[in-house]
RNA sequence: GCACAGGUGGGUGAGCGGUUAAAACCAACAGACUGUAAAUCUGUCGGCCUAAGGUCUACGGAGGUUCGAAUCCUCCCCUGUGCACCA
C-alpha cells in the first residue's frame, strides 16, 4: 500500500498547529522509509481515563491523530489505565488521589465512546498499558526504575518546582514518566504525540527505546488550547470548557463568549481550515471587511458541525441570536415546574411568591441568598420585565420566563 | 523517632484574644458600556429567616483555658526541612 502521499504533502499537513516535532529530520526519513515499504508508521497517544468527558483541548491532540490516520499511518489509542492508577502530576503542584479500578474502566469507555467522533474506529488501534505494564514482574519492574537516575527525573519542572518548594512528591509519581516511556517500548511506537506538558514524559520514551535497543520514536508536541477565558489551559476543573458531548446550542453559546483574540487560536487549533485561509480572515477584520462578530459565529458553527450536524449549528446560531441579540424567548427553552405552595403562599385570591426561592429552585441561583443578591442587582427579569421586588404577584397556576443574568429557564407554578 | 517550620474561604495570602463571616489580590457572578466579546467603571462574592435586622455554621481534627479564640494550652492528623536510623 504505497498510497501514501509525497513526503513534503506529509510534512507540511503534519507540521499545521505542531509546537515541535523532535525530530523532524527523523520524522522525514521515516515516512519516506514508511513511504517505499508501504509500511504505516505507527502513532501513538496516551490519554488518563481521569476525566469522564473530554472536551475541545482534547479534540486539538486527537485531530492531529487523525491527521495522521488521514495519511494512513497506524492511530494507537492508548488508554492509561495502569499509569491512570498512580495519577499523571502534570499541571498540578500536587498529588492526584489515584482512581479505583471502577472508575478507570468506566472512564476509559466514555473515551472510547467520544474520541470516535473524531477519529476513524475502524483504522484505529486501541491499547490499555496494563496489557504489559502488569506483566512486568518485580525484577522488570526494578531494571526498568535503574534505568533512571533521580536527578534525570527531577529535571522535569514541575518535580523540580515542588522539590524547590518544598511540597510533597510521592516516590509513585516519579514512576508516572518511567512507565509512559515504556509503553512506547511495548508498542513500537514510531511517533508519539502529546501536549507541550507532556514533553518530558515523550523523551522518556526515547530515552527507554534506545536502551532497549529500539530506535528512538518521533516526538510530535501539541499546543494546550486556551480555555474559553484565553488565559488558562481548558480544563473541566476550571470550568472553562466545552465538552464535546454538549448540545449544539451550549457550544454555540460557550464559543462565542471567547474573545476576539482566541478566536483565531480556535480557527487554527480546532478547524481545518489553511494557515493562509486563517490569515486572510484575520486580516479582512482588521481592515473592517469582516465584523469579528460573523467570524466568531462561523468558527462556532464549524466547531459544531464536528460534533453534530450543519443544521442543528445553524439552528443554535439562530436560537443564539433570538436571545442575546434580540433578547427575545429562545425556542426549547428548559422549563421547570415548581409547586407555588414551596415557594409563597395565597393572599387575598392571588399568591404572594418568595422570588429568591423560586429562582434558587429553579436552579438559576446558588441559594436563596445568592437569588436575593442577583435580585438586588437588578440581573432579573420576569416575562423580559426588570424586576427588583423580592416578592411576586401572581394567580397560580402560571408560566413565566426568568431571566437571571444570561441564564433563561421557562417556570411552570402550579 | 527527635527538633524546627507550616496547615486560614474557589486560589494566593494577611490576621495572632474581642470592633473578624475573617484584610488584600486573583478568579467567579451581576450591572453599565458594546458587536457576543475584550478593555473600563460599579456592585456582589458562607447558609438560613425577615424590610432595615437577626440567626447558625466556618480558619487541619478533637478537647481545654477564657465573659469571649482563627488567634493561648494539650493531644492527634497531614506537609516540608535538618538530624538520627538504615543488619
Amino acid at each position: 500500500m504505497s498510497s501514501f502521499r509525497p513526503i513534503d504533502e506529509q510534512l507540511a499537513y503534519l507540521r499545521k498547529g505542531s509546537v515541535e516535532i523532535i525530530r523532524e529530520s527523523d520524522l522525514r526519513e521515516r515516512l519516506e522509509k514508511s513511504f517505499k515499504s508501504g509500511k504505516p508508521l505507527r502513532i501513538k497517544a496516551g490519554f488518563d481515563p481521569t476525566a469522564p468527558d473530554l472536551h475541545l483541548g482534547h479534540t486539538v491532540l486527537i485531530r492531529k491523530l487523525k491527521h495522521f490516520q488521514d495519511l494512513g499511518h497506524t492511530v494507537i489509542f492508548l488508554i492509561g489505565d495502569g499509569t491512570g492508577l498512580i495519577g499523571d502530576p502534570t499541571g498540578r503542584n500536587a498529588t492526584r488521589p489515584p482512581l479505583t479500578r471502577e472508575q478507570l474502566d468506566a472512564n476509559a469507555e466514555t473515551y472510547k465512546a467520544q474520541v470516535f467522533k473524531i477519529l476513524d474506529e475502524q483504522k484505529t488501534e486501541v491499547r490499555y498499558n496494563t496489557e504489559w505494564l502488569f506483566k512486568l514482574n518485580y525484577e522488570g519492574f526494578v531494571r526498568l526504575t535503574a534505568k533512571f537516575t533521580v536527578s534525570q527525573m527531577l529535571e522535569r519542572e514541575d518535580f523540580n518546582k515542588r522539590f524547590n518548594e518544598e511540597k510533597p512528591i510521592s516516590v509513585h509519581e516519579l514512576l508516572y514518566p518511567m512507565m509512559q516511556g515504556y509503553d512506547s517500548v511495548a508498542l513500537e511506537c514510531d511517533v508519539e504525540l502529546g501536549g507541550t506538558d507532556q514533553k518530558f514524559n515523550l523523551l522518556m520514551g526515547r530515552k527507554l527505546q534506545q536502551d532497549y535497543g529500539f530506535p528512538p520514536q518521533i516526538v510530535l508536541t501539541m499546543p494546550l488550547l486556551e480555555g474559553l477565558d484565553g488565559e488558562r489551559k481548558m480544563s473541566k476543573s476550571y470550568g472553562n470548557y466545552v465538552g464535546i458531548t454538549e448540545t449544539a446550542q451550549e457550544m454555540f453559546g460557550k464559543l462565542m463568549s471567547i474573545s476576539d483574540l482566541l478566536m483565531w487560536r480556535y480557527y487554527e487549533l480546532l478547524t481545518d481550515f489553511t494557515i493562509a485561509e486563517i490569515e486572510k480572515w484575520k486580516a479582512d477584520v482588521s481592515s473592517g471587511a469582516l465584523h469579528p462578530m460573523r467570524a466568531k459565529k462561523d468558527l462556532a458553527k464549524r466547531i459544531i458541525a464536528d460534533f453534530h450536524s450543519v443544521a442543528e449549528a445553524e439552528a443554535a446560531e439562530d436560537n443564539w441570536a433570538r436571545q442575546f441579540q434580540k433578547d427575545e424567548v429562545p425556542e426549547n427553552l428548559e422549563e421547570v415546574v415548581i409547586h407555588a405552595s414551596d415557594v409563597g403562599s395565597a393572599a387575598d385570591g392571588n399568591f404572594r411568591i418568595k422570588l429568591d426561592k423560586l429562582i434558587a429552585q429553579a436552579g438559576l441561583a446558588d441559594s436563596n441568598s445568592d437569588a436575593q443578591r442577583k435580585i438586588k442587582a437588578g440581573s432579573v427579569k420576569v416575562n423580559g420585565e426588570s424586576h427588583k421586588e423580592l416578592h411576586l404577584e401572581a394567580a397560580i397556576p402560571v408560566e413565566i420566563v426568568l431571566r437571571v443574568g444570561r441564564k433563561m429557564k421557562k417556570v411552570s407554578l402550579t
